[in-house]
DNA sequence: ATGAAAGCGCTAACAT
DNA sequence: ATGTTAGCGCTTTCAT
């Protein structure tokens, strides 16, 4: 069994309410006990216990940050902000990935609940937050928000495709693809309805057998490229719902021989790292991910600390367009 | 404040005993008072509290995962496979990252000394392992072991470089660089040894001037690049401690009009998830990634539910070549 | 089958 | 400045 602060007291013939004073750098000790005091501590390899000091102070000095999945490096990035953020605060996070599993979910933020979090941040894709509600702690949610309640940090998506498909209608680009994802997510149905609006604005209305869905991998970006071919209705270029979708339609243009960006045009989502590099050099939409994760992390830890003097916040970013070599020049 | 077992015993009009006993599935509780008190709490909105469990169990069910850098993606998906397989077990993962500082890293371990994790996996760059044993709890190094005391998992990186380099060779390339990243770290000294052994076999011995030392990243790669190409020594190979420099070095290779593979070979390690993309088609080094993180949960998770029935192991995998097109047909 | 009581390691009033 | 006491919410003997 490891070192308690009664050992520490026993040991120096005192109780164990001044060696938890002297630890805790409270007042009340004479400086020479607590000099003692800390030094038996650290001679006997005593460490505190955080579960019995969480106990009674009901602060778990904990945080969850929770996604629908970490193989995509967006929400890793964002997390690495969260992480640094909150550790620099005294916050230690938890990290849970669901694979867009709505069941998982749920038996996540109940795990979290159980182990007395002191507030989350998540990237939900269920329409209700009643259950987020219920928990009776800070929520910072990186969707936009649906109760007033909660706080909420989010990107433009509808804007961010406009401006997007936008750019792909002033390079010249006439039949323009949308490949997403799952239909019931938030983001999907944003950035659809950005596509949707700025070709409706400059071109003409959607066309249906131009929208393909399926996951967030290059594969099923490659798939869908391949569907989309196969109904034979022309098209010259593509917006993707994210930069791994983008990936593998890329491929699938190498393979047949597209000149890119001549006869073909690409942009992607969230300027993954991999967008950038030199044998890419994908023309994409980029989200702030830093700013994300390290406001979302200092919104939630003021609402946790300070929650009269926090008002709750919900703030909404812009995107910004990046233009490399998948895109042709206006 | 929320429901506790107590206030689900008084609304019953019963103790909390045979509440714990019901919701734990213990034996001593009638079917029917079993059911009436299930009931209850599901209608209270009662959520156990794992830090007062915890407490009196000395069970956190919570491991601790501890890397120098979730930058690099080769981490992120051990921790995925670590995450996914402890949570199937019923078991949290914390995740830690220190970006190679030392002392954070010491920092972290005390943290979840603290948290009173059940046990501990990590990839650690010191040569000091006193303070994991210490902890008194089981502890999986991703290193290779260096005390009986810990158990450890890891991959032959001694011989992961040496058959790459003997492929360089092979494939006909004569002056073969080698770039990797910080000096100190073991990963850095087992690979070097392995390109040196492979080197001296079957050529000469290693030229210092091609030599060259950074960091994990693919900016960092480009600089070693540069920097080689700047001491004039003519080099027309280079095996990369992992993908991500490699990446740097293509980069580089191709701003020089490069002919790659044929006047330029290149071999990274890891096998991340864009060295297999058609645009980059990267010669690597791939580690069992998912088998690593799965296996280090298991023996870590049997290691601490059954400590005496798990023998204390120490497992190293073999790496595999995988040629794509970065190097020439042998 | 149920209850009573002790205690996990700690903090925080309240005494002295 | 130090000690005493009472919990935090839970599990776990030990009685009944």
């Amino acid at each position: 069994m490891s070192v308690t602060i009664k050992d520490i007291a026993r040991k120096l013939g005192i109780t164990h309410s001044s060696v938890s004073r002297a630890l805790n750098g409270k007042p009340g000790v004479s400086p020479e006990l607590r000099r003692k005091i800390l030094e038996t501590a650290r001679q006997m390899g005593y460490t505190p216990n955080a579960m019995a000091r969480g106990l009674v102070t009901r602060q778990s000095m904990t945080i969850a940050f929770i996604v629908p999945d970490f193989a995509n490096p967006f929400f890793v990035e964002i997390a690495h902000a969260v992480n640094s953020t909150a550790s620099a605060r005294g916050f230690t996070t938890i990290m849970c990935d669901n694979q867009w599993d709505h069941e998982e979910e749920l038996k996540q933020i109940r795990l979290m609940a159980e182990k007395r979090v002191d507030g989350i941040i998540i990237k939900s894709f269920g329409e209700d937050d009643s259950y987020l509600l219920d928990l009776g702690i800070p929520v910072v949610k990186l969707n936009p928000a649906t109760s007033p309640d909660l706080s909420s940090i989010d990107v433009d998506n509808v804007l961010g495709a406009y401006l997007a498909t936008e750019h792909l209608i002033q390079c010249g680009y006439q039949n323009i693809a949308f490949i997403g994802s799952h239909t019931d997510t938030q983001t999907f149905s944003d950035r659809f309805q950005g596509y949707a609006r700025a070709l409706s604005h400059y071109l003409r209305t959607v066309d249906a057998r131009l929208v393909c869905q399926g996951e967030y991998t290059h594969e099923s970006g490659a798939r869908c490229y391949d569907q989309l071919l196969a109904t034979g209705v022309p098209f010259d270029a593509a917006l993707c719902e994210n930069d791994m979708i983008a990936l593998g339609v890329y491929d699938r243009a190498m393979r047949d021989k597209k000149k890119i960006p001549e006869e073909f045009g690409l942009i992607g989502y969230d300027d993954m790292f991999f967008a950038g590099l030199p044998m890419t050099q994908l023309t994409t939409m980029a989200q702030p991910k830093q700013k994300i994760g390290v406001k979302a992390a200092h919104l939630l830890l003021d609402l946790i600390t300070h929650p009269d003097k926090t008002k709750q916040r919900h703030l909404v970013y812009k995107p910004e367009l990046i233009v490399r070599k998948t895109t042709r020049p206006i």
